[in-house]
DNA sequence: CGGTGTGGTCCTATGACCACACCGGTGCGATAGT
């Protein structure tokens, strides 16, 4: 490197330093931190994997106080952007943030976004749905961001297909504002999440800064029943036997209730969480477990993002997740302060069918088509989503989720103003019936992750090794800190399979194509086994006896990578 | 996909059984009505 470049840097990571601790008072900051940062204010796209307090929020808050124009953050909760807003250091000096959202009247809005042009605010916080807003797109066009920020990313993956379909729009919106550097920041991303991130908020080469995903005071178990009442009384007394505090978490908000209930008939101090409860009994319950008043709260999913509460000492689940990525999530929710923590799924075999059954709600044919004849009929004078939704009487979330699939398989395309047109050549028909082969890969994809997190239930190995090699990072087992591993160690080794002679031919990372699936990438090995993410079939776990030396069947397209990009 | 509740059928009186409908999680923003 030359020595110009080199003092470049270390002026950089200077100034970085010196901001962070004279604005934020932040005396150290990590490596990691650091060199996103210097990635940040190079103007490098650049992907962020690290745990929930490890200061994630500060790789762009400290730039901020250094860029030339505003820091836009996509955050998925309100909640959480006040959370942030409210964390920010007071003084002078550091850097001022806005939120933008419904909450606000029209003055407060107007407010902000003088803040914003007079560059007084140099953050601003929202949600996806702003940007799908033209007024929202055209101020921030006009402001200059200098950098689009995306905050628990993982959602993208998560919700973009059709919980909130316009996380999938963002790559749009941050051409339309004028294509800002990107960084995009999450806790957990198993690489072909980080690959789908990328690729979705249209990242250029991005740089990738990931730390190590293996929390070893987390214990891990899984008991499995046939019997719900077994489940059901099993969970309780975990729960109730355990050092607390803990959460439970439950499929429906029916048995956080149930399991609520039970749990304070025992004197415990319980709650139940879920979205259907109002907004203030959320908050008293959030608050209540924070400050320690609550032993235990059993909750939906609706539990957790910004949660960060150090002395968490279980997480147990009343039933399979629908990912590995959602379990492991949550159960990283405990033993944040590095002492012993305690993780177990309860599981029945049957828990994969409601999962099954919140996988497949990507729009069907009827959508579609409706949806493609709207934009077909609009094709003389292009209609946005919102005329769209008009014209097809279908909710806004449907449409937006059926443009995104029409996008991605070609048929439609958003231009600058966010009109929507048909793509030429390509009829309505043909545009319904690629988009719904995309949606059915989705599905296969999502169906394939409830599998995967069923294997992770039934695996007779060693539950962190399989766990850590879902995430990317090989790991060789025992951990002694799970049940399997627990277990004598001659019956240990006796379950183990010798490693097949061929699984060198098949790395983890590698990309692959078979004969049946296409193409994919491998994600892990285990003995005789190894695991592949496909494009379109989703996870899959093959024998190498059947692949090994069948060129017909699997072959290795490109090897792994390894140069800090993703994917 | 699987659990649960409802209503009907068997038939001559109580419960067993079946078919069938319905339900199940995440949040934003906007709107209607106090």
């Amino acid at each position: 490197m030359a020595g110009r470049s080199r003092g470049a840097e270390q002026d950089r990571a200077a100034r970085l330093r010196a901001t962070a601790a004279d604005v934020f008072g932040w005396d150290t900051l990590l490596p990691e931190q650091l060199t996103a940062m210097e990635w940040v204010l190079q103007g490098e796209d650049t992907l962020v994997v690290m745990p929930t307090g490890s200061g994630k929020s500060a790789v762009y808050q400290v730039p901020a106080a250094i860029l030339p124009g505003p820091v836009v953050v996509v955050s998925p909760l309100l909640a959480l952007q006040r959370d942030q807003i409210a964390g920010l250091p007071e003084g002078d000096r550091a850097p001022r943030a806005v939120a933008l959202n419904s909450d606000l009247g029209a003055a407060d809005t107007e407010a902000a976004w003088e803040a914003v042009r007079r560059g007084e605010a140099r953050l601003l916080y929202l949600a996806p749905e702003q940007l799908a807003k033209d007024e929202v797109v055209e101020r921030l066009a006009e402001a200059g961001p200098a950098l689009f920020v995306v905050d628990e990313a993982q959602c993208v993956s998560s919700w973009g297909h059709d919980f909130r379909p316009d996380y999938l729009r963002l790559e749009q919106a941050v051409r339309r504002i004028g294509g800002p550097p990107v960084l995009a920041l999450t806790a957990t991303a198993a690489p072909p999440v980080r690959r789908e991130i990328a690729e979705r908020l249209g990242m250029r080469d991005p740089r990738l800064m990931v730390t190590g995903f293996d929390r070893p005071n987390i214990r891990l178990e899984v008991r499995r029943f046939q019997d719900d009442d077994d489940r059901r009384r099993t969970v309780v007394e975990r729960a109730a036997a355990e050092a607390k505090p803990g959460i439970v978490y439950a499929a429906t908000r029916k048995d956080t209730e149930y399991y609520a209930g039970e749990l304070a008939a025992l004197g415990l101090a319980a709650e139940a969480y879920h979205a259907g409860l109002r907004a203030a009994e959320r908050a008293r319950i959030h608050d209540a477990f924070l400050s320690g008043a609550a032993d235990v709260v059993v909750a939906t999913s609706a539990f957790g993002m910004g949660i960060d509460k150090e002395d968490v000492r279980f997480v147990l689940h009343a039933a399979l997740p629908g990912s590995l990525d959602a379990y492991y999530q949550e159960i990283g929710r405990c033993g944040r302060d590095g002492q012993p923590a305690l993780a177990v799924l309860h599981y029945r075999p049957q828990d994969t069918g409601m999962q099954t059954y919140f996988a497949a709600r990507a729009p069907g044919r009827d959508t579609l088509s409706e949806v493609a004849d709207a934009v077909h009929d609009h094709r003389e004078d292009p209609a946005g989503l919102d005329e769209l939704r008009e014209d097809t009487g279908l909710s806004r979330n449907r449409v937006t989720a059926a443009v995104n699939l029409l996008e991605d398989a070609d048929a439609v395309a958003t231009g600058e103003e966010g009109e929507v047109r048909p793509v030429p050549g390509v009829p309505p028909g043909q545009a319904v019936e690629r988009a719904a082969r995309t949606a059915q890969a989705h599905r296969e994809t999502d169906r394939s992750r409830v599998e995967m997190a069923r294997a992770y239930a039934e695996t007779t190995g060693c539950r962190r090794q399989f766990l850590l090699g879902y995430f990317g990072e090989e790991y060789d087992g025992p951990c002694g800190n799970c049940d399997p591993c627990d277990e004598d160690g001659s019956e240990h080794e006796e379950r183990e399979r010798p490693a097949h002679p061929a699984v060198s031919a098949y790395p983890v990372g590698a990309e692959v194509r078979h004969a049946r699936w296409g193409e994919g990438t491998v994600l892990s090995q285990d003995g005789d086994r190894i695991t592949v993410l496909f494009d379109q079939a989703g996870y899959r776990t093959l024998a190498l006896d059947a692949v090994a030396g069948r060129d017909d069947l699997l072959t290795v397209v490109r090897a792994p990578g390894d140069d800090g990009r993703v994917g």
